[in-house]
DNA sequence: AAATAAATTTAGACAAAACTAAAAAATAGT
DNA sequence: ACTATTTTTTAGTTTTGTCTAAATTTATTT
């Protein structure tokens, strides 16, 4: 795997975004994606090109190509990776990780990711919900359903939360519920929709329908 | 505090470093240490005159000024506390950290060093014993003193080891005495010279001339 | 389908950081 | 003191990534 320059980078990771959007990506979307002029788009659009990363034509508008996704995977692990490790070892928020990990995805030192992927414990989400590609570049495509929706004794990872108000996140942290937690419901009682969640091999408790509603899990 | 790009650093860390022996550093001595050209040496020189962080006067050689220090102080407590980090918690060698922590070093976002200086426990030396400055730039002035030389009841932090063969690397392990070790000794024998030595609160234990001749101890 | 607007590309320039080759200054040797 | 040598600087290029302004292609509208 050869090495890119941190521009490269940059835009790698934004035409792998955009795409997930628009299957073909465009000049000006690229532009705006990363403040720049289209000019210089398409100055790195030819650079990429020729580095077998971008299909591309004139005006045609461009996609990665497999080399150029396996790329993107990559800068996108170290950038979560990162994002786990400020807001799980060194406290951070989760609305302050972004801003810094974009900053430490840079430094591409295979060793260095996959030990501190060993040492975070091989974690699946990042703090906003998005799956982490492994090692090999894998990555978990997984669809938010609600909490509501998941079926009993099926374990799986909160993704993330609709309602952001202080009063939810209090009730979240009494519970135990952040983002990441991998969780399965043992039990639903009809009479008012509560249900019983259980985390790990704890005891389980009780969460209100409410609550149930607003909380979006990851399914793979 | 303005920001510096990477080759700017990279030279003011590298002037800092040789300053330490010599007073004035000369423009083949910096070529030498950062493999670079002279000719690329002088024009870096003219730009970090122009930013006042060195007193510079053509032929004559150049010297960090009081700012000049100070950035590279930072740089220093970003480098060693990812070293430290490396070492301690991803399980890095002591001999691999350094390669890594160069480009680490580069992420220059003053709440990420000190977050990460708090999650370390705010180390004092990095694992190859060098002392890391603190989140206002004060580094301690500390004198390597050979273990043999120790007051008693003086703490201090293990910085050395004079021989590196694998035979003293078990007896230390064994002995759970590493670089960075803060301990003490508790009372010397004439006999034999051996003596006790104390780690923390834990009980002490024995340790031989020939070792303790061999662990140097920093002292400020 | 021609005219206009929008998007994209080209051409040329610039800044940062490096290099080579040549010139200038400092140091050393006789 | 006068060469010769070493060190340092200057001058001119190169590469990477950006920009502006102009040209070109595609899309839209009447």
């Amino acid at each position: 795997m050869l090495n890119y320059s941190t521009s490269e980078e940059n835009y790698i990771k934004a035409i792998y975004h955009l795409q997930q959007m628009d299957d073909m990506v465009t000049t000006n979307e690229l532009a705006a994606e990363l403040k720049t002029k289209p000019a210089s788009v398409t100055d790195m659009m030819k650079k990429l090109k020729a580095k077998k990363l971008l299909n591309y034509e004139r005006y045609q508008g461009f996609r990665l190509t497999n080399e150029g996704n396996k790329v993107a995977l990559g800068i996108i692990r170290r950038h979560r990776l990162w994002e786990y490790f400020l807001a799980e070892k060194l406290k951070f928020t989760w609305d302050e990780v972004h801003e810094v990990a974009e900053d430490l995805e840079h430094v591409t030192n295979k060793k260095l990711i996959d030990k501190l992927d060993e040492f975070l414990g091989f974690p699946r989400v990042d703090p906003h919900g998005d799956p982490i590609p492994d090692a090999n570049g894998k990555i978990e495509i997984m669809k938010k359903i609600c909490l509501t929706e998941l079926p009993l004794n099926k374990t799986a990872i909160v993704g993330s939360v609709s309602d952001q108000s202080s009063k939810i996140l209090e009730l979240l942290e009494h519970k135990n519920i952040s983002i990441g937690t991998r969780l399965e419901i043992k039990k639903r009682f009809e009479f008012d929709n509560s249900m019983e969640v259980r985390i790990g091999r704890q005891p389980a408790f009780t969460i209100s329908k409410q609550l149930a509603e607003n909380i979006f899990v990851l399914n793979n």
